[in-house]
DNA sequence: CGCAGATGTATCGGATCGATATACTGGGTG
DNA sequence: CACCCAGTATATCGATCCGATACATCTGCG
């Protein structure tokens, strides 16, 4: 997933790591995660050689303009394997796609993603969460007497989040596929 | 937080790491967790090595009542090192009690948890949603028009979520609090 | 009888986290 | 001016946890 992060924001415009977990905070931040929705700098720098070793990123040493001596900055820019393996992986609709954090990543490229890539997200993110519902439900209905009052707030707190974010959901599917609607039509009808 | 959660179970009464696993899905599914809120067998079995060396619990061969051998099972049950150590990490309400995982398992042993020690691990979780509310909050004030449509959706959903979950949250403090006063004054008043 | 599906234990590689270390810079305070 | 603290920046280490996979047994069903 941090893959997918990294080069969907470097595809936009070459930075530093510091700057990289900046961003990946302030955009991945959406779905929940402990601290915030971000990465830690022990994923990102392994990540970041990963990536170049596999010629999907190059490192570069900053190229200082006006302003004297910072610390070294190493900037990232994305290579055209890069570029390639982003558009592989943004249209990956696996259950990876489904998890909160993938789901999370993929939704943040979501502009950039075809329209029927985003479908298969957006209806696999779907079936997850109403699996996930329908099994505290049953939890609830079924054992909702005999568990500890407090596991039971819980299960019923997660519920609730479920039921709202499959309504969510449907918001988000009914206006893509609007979308495509007329975007097939193009100006058909009235 | 498995080491508590395992030991929580086994406090209980003693299982074989199957029903160990169903039990932790049954108990933990509160929070949100990609498939269920479940430790997978690849976390299980290698925690109840370390427990076992650690000598906080004890690994038996199934005695088998009546019906003949299935495959071996093996029982565990804690020791009185291990019910120590469970104390211990009850009352243990750093950061780690607040995040979703660790405030997740905490919940499941509220009842077995000092009213004074859930205070604090309620209200550091309270202080760790408002913290997530607030910068979902200032990102959508501040960047709200120039970041994209999708992240823009998703930072609502994670932000009226955030807002449910600390209403919530005050629920279980408020009543925290009217049951400990009711303990104090014992009868005192009408 | 065979075979699918639940039960049961186990390991491996890899991704990620949390803590920690190290530097450099700028601003504020005594 | 000297000092320190907070923010910027890169980096590593050990430990935890996940997903995939393997394999063996037991149960019920057609």
């Amino acid at each position: 997933m941090l893959e997918l992060a990294i080069l969907g924001l470097l595809h936009e415009a070459p930075v530093h790591g510091y700057e990289l977990r900046k961003q990946l905070g302030l955009r991945l931040g959406g779905l929940r995660r402990s601290g915030l929705g971000v990465f830690s700098y022990g994923s990102l720098y392994p990540a970041l050689r990963r990536l170049t070793r596999a010629g999907l990123i190059v490192e570069e040493p900053e190229v200082v303009t006006g302003t004297r001596s910072r610390r070294s900055r190493r900037v990232y820019r994305i290579t055209a394997e890069g570029k390639e393996r982003f558009a592989e992986l943004l249209t990956d609709s696996g259950p990876q796609a489904w998890d909160d954090e993938g789901f999370g990543v993929h939704l943040a490229f979501f502009s950039r993603t075809p329209a029927e890539a985003r479908m298969r997200i957006l209806e696999g993110r779907r079936r997850a969460v109403e699996e996930r519902r329908e099994g505290l439900r049953s939890t609830l209905a079924k054992a909702g007497e005999q568990i500890d009052r407090y596991t039971r707030e819980l299960h019923q707190l997660g519920l609730d989040t479920s039921e709202r974010e499959v309504r969510w959901l449907n918001e988000l599917i009914a206006t893509e596929q609007a979308e495509q609607a007329s975007e097939n039509e193009e100006g058909t009808h009235d």
